[in-house]
RNA sequence: GGAGAGAUGGCAGAGUGGUCGAAUGCGGCGGUCUUGAAAACCGUUGUACCGCGAGGUACCGGGGGUUCGAAUCCCUCUCUCUCCGCCA
């Protein structure tokens, strides 16, 4: 959410910058700076009125203590009038405010200055690429056939179970899910991530704090019998954490990692690209997140990218590092860097980790601010996130990747954690 | 699931209709004293909105009501805790 006075102060650069978001704001910046005049007219209105009516009051109350019935009464009827038209200012006002809240969630968040203009993926600047694609033998197998062959991934027993999307995995393929879990986390907390186990389920106001909530209420499973939704990632516990809170500066930049189950309705999504580990209900992932001082979450977006990139580096995965036009830029997020992979038996890039700078956007939802040393008023902070890694695509771009003829080879870096150095 | 209790400032905890944005203690910050520190003492210490400012307004879990006036009374919702039952 952008900040209603930043907005009013800034109406031209805001249309100007949600432009290259393809967002053309100009009607509701318009109307929101005519609603907030009317709001600040109806408040001060407002409070002169109450101002008056606390008076009164008071008076009253001295006139019943010093005897004074007649004149007490009589103050008394004086009141109805002003109370009337405090109640119609507090209805105006009311309602004043919901008609701008309501506006200010539609508008997407300010892209940053680095962000290339476009309309989808292929306006897309890449901005590294790194590893060479392998040359894969004959016969080389797609991921879900790869799964099946060495018993690592039961799609249709989770179909039995649950439901399409819901994968079973099992032996090796269960290890190798909990190795890298568990790699992704140490690898975290050697990077200063304070590890956190959230619960895997949220209530509203965390859901409204982050961004899921309204707008995006279809993708998130609704428990509807005690209204709390199912994670969309671990994003929504960890920030939602820092909820109302006042933070020191000098604490700043918070680090925190958290593997969670994540799950997606992806309403809609059928259909195309869905084979397999390409894009699931419930999967599993490490999300890193950071609250930073607004004049160092660019360093800290630089700071994770670089982090994330450590990781695939690591498991020996070609890649390429993208920074998204505004078209492809997530709804919330000022300057987001995606990583992908190779898929070399698909032969197309998957998407394995987001990297986002919101600045102050949730901050401002989430009421999460920070003090300046020596200062009185509270700032808003900026928060940050990316995933670091989300495991099927990574799982479905190991075993495609590194097939031999003689089984699946694990990476080095994995090794000390699954025990095994191949699957076949 | 059954029964009961409760929700007040960073924390603890008073306050049951009017000088209450809220006592007191702890914590935090500033100061006195001290070579320095501790102790002691003094002062200070919520957030948001409006206003150039003086200042005003709102907020005692959420919403509604009674009243000239509500932290305080009434209704309602939510949440937390305790005991019992069930249970990893």
């Amino acid at each position: 959410m952008l900040n209603l006075k930043f907005i009013q102060d800034n109406p031209e650069l805001v249309v100007e910058k949600l432009k290259r978001k393809n967002f053309d704001a100009s009607e509701i910046v318009s109307t929101i700076i005519d609603l907030y005049a009317q709001k600040n007219k109806l408040q001060g209105e407002a409070d002169e009125a109450k101002a008056e009516m606390n008076k009164i009051s008071k008076e009253i109350g001295l006139l019943f203590r010093e005897g004074k019935a007649e004149e007490a009464n009589a103050a008394k009827a004086r009141t109805s009038e002003i109370k009337e038209n405090i109640k119609q200012f507090d209805t105006d006002f009311a309602a004043i405010e919901e008609k701008v809240t309501n506006l200010l969630i539609l508008l997407p968040n300010l892209p940053h200055d680095s962000v290339p203009s476009g309309k989808g993926e292929q306006d897309n600047e890449v901005v590294k690429s790194h590893g060479d694609i392998p040359v894969l033998h004959e016969n080389a197998m797609p991921h879900w056939e790869l799964a099946t062959k060495y018993n690592l991934i039961d799609f249709e027993l989770g179909v039995k179970i649950t439901g399409a999307g819901f994968p079973v995995y099992r032996g090796k393929g269960a290890q190798l899910q909990r190795a890298l879990i568990n790699f992704f986390l140490a690898e975290a907390s050697k990077a200063g991530y304070e590890e956190i186990q959230p619960p895997l389920a949220v209530n509203e106001a965390s859901g409204f704090g982050t961004g899921q909530l309204p707008d995006k209420e279809g993708q998130m499973y609704h428990v509807t019998e005690d209204n709390l939704y199912l994670i969309p990632t671990a994003e929504v516990p960890v920030t939602n954490i820092y909820r109302d809170v006042i933070l020191d500066a000098k604490d700043l930049p918070y680090k925190n990692t958290a593997y969670s189950a994540c799950f997606r309705r992806e309403a809609g999504s059928y259909g195309k690209d869905v084979r397999g580990l390409n894009r699931l209900h419930q999967f599993d992932k490490v999300e890193i997140v950071q609250i930073a001082h607004p004049e160092k979450s660019y360093e800290t977006l630089d700071e994770m990218v670089t982090y994330v990139e450590g990781l695939v580096k690591k498991l020996g995965l070609p890649y390429r590092i993208l920074r998204l036009c505004g078209g492809d830029a997530s709804f919330a997020s000022a300057l987001t860097y995606d990583f992908e992979v190779y898929s070399t038996a698909q032969e197309k890039w998957l998407e394995v980790s987001s990297v986002s700078n919101f600045e102050s956007f949730q901050a401002n939802r989430l009421k999460l601010r920070f003090r300046e040393e020596g200062v009185k008023k509270p700032q808003i902070a900026h928060t940050l996130n990316g995933s670091a890694l989300a495991l099927p695509r990574i799982v479905a771009a190991l075993l495609e990747n590194n097939q031999t003829p003689e089984g699946i080879k694990i990476p080095e870096a994995l090794v000390p954690y699954t025990g095994f150095d191949i699957i076949n």
